[in-house]
DNA sequence: CTGAAAGCGCTTACAG
DNA sequence: CTGAAAGCGCTTACAG
């Protein structure tokens, strides 16, 4: 035999047509059982296997998810942020667990990425996972939609958004962390994070905070807000910087990130302030090394798992026309060391 | 227009015929530069792609590589182990550096994943991560080179294997970690981990270990090497206790994997033994929350992106039927706090 | 339950 | 430089 055998090479083996072998390798019940046993034997024997770019041009599905995480343009070659590896692992479970294959790509936020893989047929829909400036990429979204691809994408839930999304939520993560923190007694809760609507998510978790403390009867204080828009602990502790400079008091840092907080705490311990004694800090997606800091840090977790399966699940109903509901994945936070005050706190 | 375009859409809007529009489409020299141009502008404007399912039917290639991560059986819903997840990471970097799509699918390593995606034509090449038994699965490596599928393995490099593997020097990573921790002065170094070929990486590890206290004129007490088959932080754990059960004194750990030193350090911690004063501590991979450890932990680091892109440009060597060096990978001492004596240590 | 035939949308000799 | 034709290996009406 040479080169690989084809479903022809079956059907010569078997005495059957090449159809009935398609067939039956397919499990038709419109093959008898005895003719399915044998043509299963011949392919077993000749080591076939189906070719899945005849079928898939065939059939005009390819049984393939295809992952779009997308980074802004500073991304260079360090590592992937945390908790978008943790999503891509738990996406790539469920696939698995759904007889899907999934195809894994980065696209730079400014690249044409909304034309790739659903219309070279390679996937039957898209997962979009990543941050970046919302705004920036919303018209190549609606292209997306507007062409008719079936696509997920994992962030805030918007009322005006143009496709299907999936997301924590965002808001009550941040009313968490912000109740948590008056509980500790803190009263000048500075925020590290973009807070505008080029980034729904972090923004949010902003909204939420400051409703908690406005409901709490502080004001909010701008001066106890500095962007990092990017999700790094450089830009975190870059903020940091920021807000010692403005040499405003405050008590405790929520960072829209736990990569955020850790560059805020490594700038705080450059200055010799005390977590959480003299600052509480709190983060938010409880990613892995989130427990092993020092100290240990207290976030929002994201159920990653959840997520993964939340996402691959609509996107599949998407793909079968069946109607999927937009809906907020709950949050839990996750006290740890890093808010926790054994003593009346020094403020800064 | 109704469905998606074809090529011959394209021919008719242009006036050529298909055949032209598909060398056009591929910038064949063949095709002047002014029909060119005209295709390339129909493609657009009518939002051509060209489908990928029958490119790769009729050129037998699919432009795309598989990652498997195949896991012992006992992996449930934990998470990924970290180093694998950054080589993930690279490697899915690499690809799309390289312009091939990466699929990626976890495998148990009970199924028979030598026989899908390359055979089913859905991928040109395969790159096997994980960890496992060696001798387990030796026989499906076999069989997979047998049937002249291109695969590359992340893994031991060892005399008489059938594949072809990447790895980084896992002997003089045990050998510097050794030499490390002999001259803080420990003498009585437990090694947590399989010693066996049946895990050849850890194994290489081992005997680096060995051999270099041997060298130093310290008998090798077999009371101070402790199975932990799995790379987990329970079995770290697990590994630690049954070391303190045997009421040897040791003076330092050197785990096979920085997730089993996270565990040992749990358990030490669990115990009042203090690192690195009563224990010095180093585990194996540097994975990104080992410098946040509590101390922080003394390690190897394992180069994965440098990994990443030797996997893929050796699968694609091996795709282009061009001569592949198997090669060991450097790795680094990293020197953090969980090994360095400030004071002479108190033997437990 | 089975078979003969068409066709998915390309790429690639072959001929000019 | 361009075109007509074959064919990659399947799935799926259609007919019996």
């Amino acid at each position: 035999m040479k080169g690989k055998a084809t479903s022809f090479d079956i059907a010569h083996l078997t005495g059957v047509s090449q159809s009935t072998v398609s067939r039956a390798l397919r499990d038709s019940p419109l093959v008898s059982e005895e003719t399915r046993r044998r043509i299963r034997e011949a392919a077993e024997q000749l080591n076939y296997k189906v070719d899945k770019n005849a079928s898939n041009l065939r059939s005009q599905h390819s049984g393939t998810l295809a992952l779009l995480l997308f980074e802004d343009p500073t991304a260079d070659d360090s590592h992937i942020n945390p908790f978008f590896l943790s999503m891509l692992g738990s996406i790539t479970r469920a696939c698995a667990l759904r007889g899907y294959d999934l195809l894994i790509s980065f696209q730079q936020l400014s690249y044409d990425w909304h034309a790739d893989y659903a219309d070279t047929k390679k996937a039957d829909g898209i997962i979009l996972l990543g941050y970046g400036d919302y705004l920036a990429y919303l018209d190549k979204l609606q292209k997306l939609v507007a062409q008719g691809t079936r696509s997920i994408r994992w962030g805030a839930v918007l009322p005006d958004q143009p496709d299907v999304s999936i997301g924590c939520d965002n808001y009550q993560g941040g009313q968490a962390i912000a109740t948590h923190l008056l509980e500790q007694g803190c009263r000048r809760i500075a925020f590290l994070g973009d807070a505008s609507s080029h980034y729904p998510e972090f923004f949010e978790r902003y909204r939420g905070y400051a409703a908690t403390l406005q409901q709490a009867g502080i004001t909010m204080d701008p001066a106890l807000q500095v962007d990092a828009a990017e999700s790094t602990e450089q830009a975190g502790y870059n903020a940091l910087e920021t807000l010692l400079e403005r040499a405003e008091p405050f008590d405790a840092v929520f960072a829209a990130s736990d990569l955020i907080a850790i560059g805020a705490m490594r700038a705080l311990a450059d200055h010799n302030i005390k977590v959480p004694e003299q600052v509480a800090v709190a983060g938010f997606d409880d990613i892995p090394m989130a427990r092993f800091l020092n100290p240990p840090l207290t976030t929002v977790l994201q159920d990653t798992k959840l997520a993964g399966e939340t996402l691959v699940d609509n996107l599949l109903c998407l793909i079968r026309n069946e109607p999927v509901e937009t809906h907020l994945l709950p949050v839990k936070l996750v006290v740890r060391r890093s808010s926790q005050f054994s003593q009346p706190a020094d403020h800064v």
